[in-house]
DNA sequence: TTAAATGCAAATTATTTGCAGAAGC
DNA sequence: GCTTCTGCAAATAATTTGCATTTAA
């Protein structure tokens, strides 16, 4: 787990006045030791690998924590369950690309979208706070060879 | 309720082999007579208003249909529950602004976001088949003027 | 020392499902 | 008449919560 991140996630559990728990410890690195997305369910049994003592229910209070801070998004790939993604710590602004054939997500940054996103907001009116764009589509080299060696997200 | 989309709301669950059912023409009644969007428990109170048989059990089944029929979407409006937006019949490729200061949401079409879109996608070597925007801003008018007299749904 | 955090187990809540009776075709 | 559809009530499953106990500061 990246060190800068750490002391950041840190930082702002001390400005909050929170306490620094073996459960929070082991929490936080299962959920930024990895580029994965994950659920709750999955958060627990990565938390439990690291420390055998964490709980359902403490992962469940500390996910929002988590969130809160701005370190992880929770993220809408349309599947059943609430999905969080560790990576915005470190790209920002990234958007989500489905496969369609293969079912992984593909991270992608575009200026352009942003810049655009920004106009269209203004022009309505408002102040962009925050932006996604989701897109589902199908692999090309799927459809032809069925099969591609991508590597993707969840 | 427009009544080319009800036709073709009734072709579909002919071409399914389903049948027309008192309830079903009431849920489908409720669902596409408004523009606003709704959760599951908010379309059963509309659909009980017009046939008061409707139970809760039939509206969770008929709402997979509809949405499998596209004319009704399952929309991402970071809310805890699920919204269905019943605007995808007339407006096809429209998409969300959510105002962080009164909640409502603006719906907005842009030509050059599907264009940019496009491009990521195939540039990524995908062929894109849905696509989806999500903005939060803030409302300049309400943050002046401590109101603003837009119109939103939800 | 004391306020916050934890684990457990029970509660909550949206959604789904089995089944017997009702109804469309 | 046969099959699908319905309402009911029970089941399911993710998440939340109350409480007694533990632990960080």
């Amino acid at each position: 787990m990246d060190d800068e991140l750490r002391q950041k996630i840190y930082a702002f559990i001390e400005k909050k006045g929170l306490r620094k728990t073996v459960q929070r410890e082991a929490i936080i690195q299962a959920a930024f030791c990895t580029n994965d997305h994950y659920t709750a369910e999955e958060l627990i049994l990565k938390a439990r690998a690291i420390d055998s003592t964490v709980s359902r229910a403490t992962v469940y209070r500390t996910l929002p924590l988590l969130v809160e801070s701005g370190f992880l998004k929770e993220i809408d790939l349309g599947k059943e369950h609430k999905t969080y993604d560790p990576n915005f710590a470190n790209q920002p602004h990234h958007n989500h690309l489905i496969c369609t054939d293969c079912h992984r997500v593909i991270e992608f940054e575009d200026a352009h979208i942003e810049t655009l996103e920004d106009c269209i907001t203004k022009r309505l009116g408002f102040s962009p706070k925050a932006k996604m764009v989701r897109i589902e589509a199908s692999c090309n080299q799927f459809q032809r060879f069925g099969k591609c060696e991508r590597k993707g997200t969840g």
